[in-house]
DNA sequence: TAGATTGTTAATCGATTAACAATC
DNA sequence: TAGATTGTTAATCGATTAACAATC
């Protein structure tokens, strides 16, 4: 309802519920209920209903939410209502791939700027943006009220970036590359390695695909 | 120490372990403590050696852990000690991106196949893949013992090809694409979707001008 | 031996779920 | 009104952390 101290685990909630509800208002579905969202989200639906308490009261009852109300209010909290800058380090594959994404983007997270430490990229053009050099990063970020920053540098380069950023003045880090990075405690960053998704899937396979006797580990 | 159930957050951890016992073997650390680990990746010690106690005993009392020992043990755990194929179905630039890090890995997890049903792709060159059409999807799979799909289609193509997945037998999906995906029960999906991330971290932004600190607040 | 650090049990903390009065 | 569904409190479940005997 009001202000408590919202988990983590809430807030990482919030943009799932929001792809839910953009599904539904683009099949103009008016309402739904946290019933109805359980079952698409495999969610409880008390959970889902005391997530969004937190927030407000964004429903009503024996009616459920309307959608694009409570999209508005997620968006809301979300801070999608502000215009956010981002940049991006790194113009390779996937730093091309992360710039495309931002064309279809209705949200207010824009990638304005993007740098590279390489020759022959630098000048170069990714949809609309010039590849700039690294040493014009602080000033970009600076100029453009930058907030965020986006990693996709590989893994030995990315502490090195990393430093540059909060350098700069970002208050936020998504890292792409493999690497554990150190940043001072009022730097927020969240990870999209991966690795780490890739190698705990590979945990939940079946033991052998080839029946190879491994014996239990007991020692 | 034996057979316990072991909680998605700790196999979650798992491979962050092995990122950072991976950059201390680089740097030629023979021995590191729980305390260290904890230290390096803000987590509490006490949580590290549980977590690697349901796997077995691997540390040593008054001494630590053995760097190359614990890689080997948790590449086991994470059953990267056993070869494991991989399909990748979207061959654009982030799809480029994923196939390209695969050279780089020194572990046993490998895209070995590429799909795509765009015509002007088909039959292309991505490093010594070639991609192949949709219909070969199955086939491929089956051949090959291919266990794990990657998706990194746009959003609205992503439940069809999930579907093919699951048909041509894959046992885990690694989802890149912005949408819920429906699966069968058995089949284990992990997200990589990072508009997840960013979104969630644009919540933490601005954290300074929230800084009012209003007591508790209770009506 | 003295110091360090594990593996593990017990205590704490936090998150999820169930239940239900309020109410649309 | 009767049926549905919220917001919220209380109960449960699970995960994290502290503490410490065992021992290298």
């Amino acid at each position: 309802m009001k202000q408590a101290k919202i988990s983590e685990a809430v807030v990482r909630r919030l943009p799932i519920y929001l792809q839910v509800l953009n599904e539904l208002y683009n099949r103009e579905v008016q309402t739904v209920s946290s019933q109805e969202l359980g079952l698409k989200l495999d969610l409880n639906p008390a959970q889902i209903r005391k997530d969004l308490a937190y927030f407000g009261d964004f429903g009503r009852k024996g009616i459920g939410y309307d959608v694009s109300y409570l999209i508005e209010k997620i968006q809301q909290i979300l801070k999608l209502d502000q215009r956010i800058n981002v940049a991006l380090v790194g113009a390779g594959n996937l730093g091309h791939a992360l710039c495309n994404y931002n064309k279809y983007s209705k949200d207010n997270m824009k990638i304005v700027a993007v740098f590279d430490d390489h020759q022959n990229k630098i000048g170069t053009m990714i949809n609309n943006l010039t590849i700039l050099p690294m040493d014009k990063l602080k000033e970009t970020v600076q100029e453009n009220n930058i907030r965020i920053g986006i990693i996709t540098v590989p893994g030995p380069e990315a502490q090195n970036v990393a430093n540059q950023f909060v350098e700069a003045g970002i208050e936020g880090i998504l890292n792409f590359a493999p690497a554990i990075l150190r940043l001072p405690e009022h730097i927020r960053i969240h990870h999209a390695d991966f690795t780490r998704e890739l190698l705990s899937l590979a945990y939940y396979l079946e033991k052998e695909r080839n029946e190879q006797e491994n014996g239990a580990v007991v020692d």
